[in-house]
RNA sequence: GGGCCUGUGGUUCAGUGGUAGAACGUCUGCUUCACGUGCAGAAGGUCCGCGGUUCAAUUCCGCGCAGGCCCACCA
């Protein structure tokens, strides 16, 4: 100790040290209640973002105070399995999956993950995420296939899992179905052209912005309502270029108002397409290949954008274009890739969800949102829920679905539980009928297993840690995801709820906008963690109200380093001071000391209250005011006569008040700055307190029962301090300077015994009764 | 179009039914004895606008305006 404080080696020699002497390992013999933590499995992807190290500070906080007052289970793991990391590996290995072999490309996708994991994991750790890092799982390992596939059995056997061939949404790039919350706007520019359809001679003006699937036109639509056109229902359109006719039908879904009040059904454009098709039980005609491409005629082969300009001129030739115009419109695209998505009938599995809305905003409401108005959202997204969750994916990594099919009596043949994990393409299993099923190709979306790590997380621990978990943290982006689809699986599985309390962050932003890759305004949390250290990023996020949104500036990092090295100093001096010192309690304590006793212990229970409502802000502003101000500025200056001049009782009541105020003032820091807490807890605390690690201390608490009289001595003490140094400051002089005080009879009774302690930290040569009066004395 | 959030000194943000706060920035001053990465002091705000409830509104309610996020709109 007692040299600069020096971040870098600091922080590195206690990361190692927690997780050589296993500080945060889950001990379920520990006393107290379990506070559980259903911890975020980042999806693995190289490296740490910013709003990750936000995100993870935020729990870490709560959560090392929640070890500081009862036992912690605070497991981690990885999400690295599905679409996210087959376009890592992609990426990375610069290969395409479906152009190989499909045991090839798993392997390749393990293989990599072992070399990268370790890496990508040791970014959380030097921010110093205090999970127990050896109950960790990956949503691809053995356990998690296992649990996952039993899940996929259980629902199926409740007929909760349904297997169905329907028009579902699909990514032509990744060429999978995507579920409803993987989709996401973009605005895009496009032509909005008037088309001539052609009934019984005359021309019938039909709008569009995909004139590519006039091909998979299957019907008009009018409004029975609209007089220009209901004479039309029930006679036939002709469709241009293709000169096929569609029926014109009734249908009160063709607003009067939009475009020419008349409306092409395709197979398929969109989701309200795909309805209407199945209100009029008409025949699809499928023009598009899972690719993207047309099939047919002299467009095979030909994806859709480009096909769209081709027929957009072809129509162009023949004049069948009454008009067009340039603009601007949102559409839907696949959040992986950012690919507009099509609808294709395919066949795919899904998880009831539309007939259980209600239900599950109830479970919803079960649990503790914090912040509340969190919980709207999830309500909005189930509430506008249209699709049931499909979990099937036409990829390769992935937990494999456990089932065959017989083609012969068209019977799907589950695996046995004592069998999982599986996979289907790997056994052969026959029908009771005699002939060898098909093993299913798809595997699971990564959804339908990282839904489930409240159970993965649990057996990690042989099921000591019970469903509901206390808590899961999250960020605000996967409320419609990874919240929604866990208390689905909940619902089903357990009928309850999966945990008690859900605290959501909010996103980093720069200059007021996202941070995004594509956009080019990215800080990396490497850098900061470089420069500033992971205390001071840590501060940073603890500066912010949870569930709001940080507007990232470096001067906040500055501030946090600035408190560090405050803290360091600080207790340099403290540390210093306390070298003769007795560890027992003084008989009679100083009235200074003693009002400083009492508001540190005060502060420890606001602040205690603040980490139990999730209010960190507050809690980190209330230390740092506390500390900066009232320790540093007033409290130690007010000692300083006594340490240095004084022996015996008097000064032993400082030593006292000091050991204890300081170490009080570490440990309500120490689940935000948890490096420099335990290294001046290390240096000296230690020696004289049980526990090995702050970490593992418990909350401070103290035996002292408020006096008034002694607050409001206190309150006076300070008064007149601050009167004297204003009037230093406007003379121009050093603090130090030495004054002459005169003080009102009834205050300087009130100040009693502390009046030595004022004198010396006024430096008052001596200090007079009478009308309140400062003065330099004659020179 | 619907939902939610935000709007407070130059900047970033706390906060409260009764004189408005912090950090940074700015200005002035102060260095033997933890820290000048410090200390002391100061300047700086019709708390987005308009109504309503109230003895009292920056705070509660309603309506606007502006920004953000999500959803819907893709004829």
């Amino acid at each position: 100790m007692l040299k600069q404080y020096n971040f870098k080696e600091i922080e590195e020699k206690w990361r190692k040290w927690w997780e050589k002497e296993k500080i945060f390992k889950f001990n379920s013999k520990k006393k107290g209640k379990v506070f559980s933590v259903d911890t975020p499995p980042p999806t693995v992807s190289g490296k740490m973002h910013i709003g990750h190290a936000f995100s993870y500070a935020q729990q870490d906080f709560i959560i090392r105070f929640k070890r500081m007052t009862g036992n912690v289970f605070y497991p981690f793991g990885t999400d690295d399995n599905g679409l996210p990391t087959e376009r890592l590996i992609e990426k990375l290995k610069n290969v395409k999956s479906k152009s190989m072999p499909r045991e090839d490309f798993i392997k390749l996708c393990l293989d990599t993950l072992k070399e990268i994991t370790s890496d990508f994991i040791l970014d959380w750790k030097k921010l110093g995420i205090s999970a127990d890092y050896d109950a960790y799982y990956s949503t691809i390992d053995e356990n998690s296939r296992k649990i996952s596939q039993k899940s996929f059995i259980e629902l199926y056997k409740k007929g909760l899992i349904y297997k169905k061939k329907f028009p579902t949404i699909w990514c032509p790039e990744c060429q999978t179905a995507i579920a409803q919350a993987e989709l996401e706007d973009k605005q895009e520019d496009s032509l909005f052209s008037t088309l001539k359809f052609m009934c019984e001679g005359k021309e019938l003006l039909i709008a569009t912005t995909r004139p590519e699937l006039l091909p998979a036109c299957v019907a008009v639509f009018v409004n029975p309502k609209d007089k220009r056109h209901k004479h039309l229902i029930g006679k036939k359109a002709k469709v241009p270029l293709f000169d096929f006719e569609v029926p014109i039908i009734e249908d009160e879904s063709a607003d009067i108002e939009k475009g020419t009040g008349v409306l092409m059904v395709c197979s398929y454009g969109d989701k309200f397409d795909v309805d209407a098709i199945n209100r009029h039980k008409l025949k699809p005609r499928i023009i598009l290949n899972e690719d993207g491409s047309l099939n047919f005629g002299k467009y095979k082969g030909i994806k859709v954008k480009e096909a769209r300009k081709i027929i957009l001129s072809e129509l162009k030739e023949k004049e069948l274009i009454k008009e067009q115009k340039s603009i601007s419109h949102v559409v839907n695209v696949h959040d992986k890739c950012g690919t507009e998505i099509e609808f294709l009938p395919t066949e795919q599995w899904f998880v009831k969800i539309l007939d259980k809305k209600k239900k599950l905003i109830e479970q919803g409401k079960k649990i503790k949102w914090h912040p509340e108005f969190m919980f709207k959202r999830y309500e909005n997204w189930v509430k506008g829920l249209e699709w049931d969750w499909s979990i099937s994916r036409d990829r390769y990594f992935g937990v494999p679905i456990p089932v065959w099919h017989c083609k012969r009596c068209n019977k799907i043949i589950l695996a046995e539980e004592d069998e999982l994990p599986i996979d289907p393409m790997q056994v052969k299993k026959k029908c009771i009928c005699g002939k060898t099923a098909e093993p299913e190709k798809k595997v699971l979306d990564t959804w339908a297993t990282s839904s489930l790590t409240p159970q993965i997380a649990s057996s990690l621990i042989s099921n000591k840690v019970k469903i509901p978990f206390s808590l899961r943290p999250q960020a605000h982006d996967i409320i419609r995801t990874w919240a929604f689809y866990t208390i689905v699986k909940s619902l089903y599985h357990k009928n309850n709820i999966p945990w008690k309390n859900i605290m959501i962050s909010g996103f980093v932003t720069l200059h007021g906008k996202k941070m995004s890759k594509s956009k080019g305004n990215v800080i990396e949390p490497q850098a900061i963690l470089e420069k500033y250290g992971a205390d001071a990023l840590r501060f940073w996020a603890a500066g912010s109200k949870l569930g709001e949104d940080i507007n990232y500036q470096e001067k906040d990092l500055i501030t946090g380093k600035k408190l560090l090295t405050k803290l360091w100093n600080a207790s340099k001096f403290v540390i210093m001071n306390l070298k003769d010192y007795k560890l027992e309690k003084p008989k009679k304590l100083e009235k200074i000391d003693f009002w400083v006793l009492q508001k540190v212990s005060e502060l420890s229970n606001e602040v205690r209250n603040l980490y139990e409502e999730y209010n960190i802000a507050e809690a980190r502003k209330k230390i740092e005011l506390f500390f900066w101000h009232d320790f540093c500025d007033n409290y130690l200056e007010i000692i300083k006569n006594r340490i240095y001049n004084k022996k015996g009782r008097e000064k032993e009541s400082a030593q006292y008040t000091l050991y204890h105020t300081l170490l009080t003032i570490l440990k309500l820091f120490s689940p935000i700055t948890p490096f420099i807490t335990e290294e001046i807890y290390q240096n000296y605390f230690k020696e004289y307190e049980k526990e090995k690690s702050i970490h593992i201390s418990k909350w401070p608490t103290f035996d002292i029962k408020k006096n008034k009289d002694v607050e409001e001595l206190g309150n006076l003490f300070i008064e007149i301090l601050q009167k004297v140094r204003k009037y230093k400051t406007e003379k121009k002089v050093s603090l130090k300077k030495e004054i002459v005080l005169q003080i009102e009879k009834e205050k300087l009774k009130q100040i009693g015994s502390a009046l030595e302690d004022l004198k010396a930290v006024t430096n008052a040569k001596e200090i007079k009764e009478g009308p309140f009066k400062i003065e330099l004395p004659n020179p």
